[in-house]
DNA sequence: AGCCATTTAGTTGTGCACAATTGAGTTGTG
DNA sequence: CACAACTCAATTGTGCACAACTAAATGGCT
């Protein structure tokens, strides 16, 4: 999606909007219809938000010619230098259903490279390449930027940051409770 | 071996001037390295939890034979009773590249019908079946077994909420100037 | 009336998330 | 040593997000 040059039409996020008449069933004050209504506003925020985020990456990164999960991958060899595949989705939580592709895709980029290990034949080194370790000075630009787009405060970042990795293990410990 | 990482860069170009990241890691104060770890941790903080949301969605929304998507587009159908494609998409901030085919997988499964509208043939107007009106019963367990799972009170529910739109609001107008 | 910009869904193509499976490689145990 | 259990990466298949495009319908305009 354009980033919409029209500002929210009909439904802005947080419209906690009178109740539909149109709807098939007249709500039970109280019942479980409220429920559904702040269900539709929590969940949707959430996704919202990410999807944004991930809409201001996306024009900023583009100069980068990487989306934001590759970012997300450089970030983690920036810092580490190499890691086998494993290591990289323990990282950034994802698995090699995601990462194989992904890491295929920047390799050809020519940003990083790929071999089995000497030591374990079953894993997979990734290090970035001359040219992925360069690709860094430029990516020192993005984190300012997305700061200033969010226009939050530092200290309002870290404390939403705190909330959000609070929240994030509470829902994986539930999951995987509710899995079993 | 070394996870050092590597050297330390050129000092940033321009210094926001702004007070210095509180950031839990210590490393040279104003350098880009700060910048670039602390939006590992911001952008994945949010990835990682609306990831985490959608896998307790997905565990919980299974007994109901949905995804995540599909039931954001059935509560907005429980609650407005018919929308347009059109209208579907503003509320949830999607497209029809998106939309269309989530609602023939919809349709598919006998919970939506979709038909052109009489007055305006450009339209196709999507309403919930009797199976679909009827599944809302169904997923009046949904949201209390999500709240359940946060650990978080409502009012922290709400306070996240607040916080996570007006950030939306934000990244959409910075994406909206940065893309022009 | 005829023309044309706009609106609306749909389609195509790329990339990510994730479950399930495969197959090669490794390790523990008898 | 033999062999079962495990680990790791890759692959397959489904579904979502989004950009770019197509095609049809609408409405304004002269």
């Amino acid at each position: 999606m354009t980033p919409t040059p029209t500002p929210p039409p009909a439904t802005p996020p947080a419209a906690p909007d009178t109740r539909a008449p149109a709807a098939p069933e007249p709500a039970a004050p109280g019942s479980g219809d409220d429920w559904l209504r702040l269900d539709r506003q929590i969940c949707f925020s959430l996704n919202a938000a990410s999807r944004a985020f991930n809409g201001v990456y996306r024009v900023i990164l583009k100069d980068l010619g990487l989306t934001y999960p590759q970012y997300l991958v450089m970030l983690v060899l920036w810092e580490h230098g190499a890691l086998p595949v494993k290591q990289l989705g323990a990282h950034l939580r994802l698995d090699s259903g995601t990462l194989s592709p992904l890491l295929k895709r920047l390799e050809t980029a020519g940003l990083v490279r790929r071999e089995r290990s000497a030591r374990d034949e079953r894993s997979v080194e990734v290090r970035p390449t001359e040219e992925g370790a360069a690709l860094r000075e430029r990516a020192l630009e993005v984190p300012r930027r997305i700061v200033a787009a969010t226009g939050f405060p530092l200290d309002e970042i870290h404390a939403l940051r705190a909330r959000l990795d609070r929240l994030t293990t509470a829902l994986d410990a539930a999951a995987a409770a509710e899995g079993a």
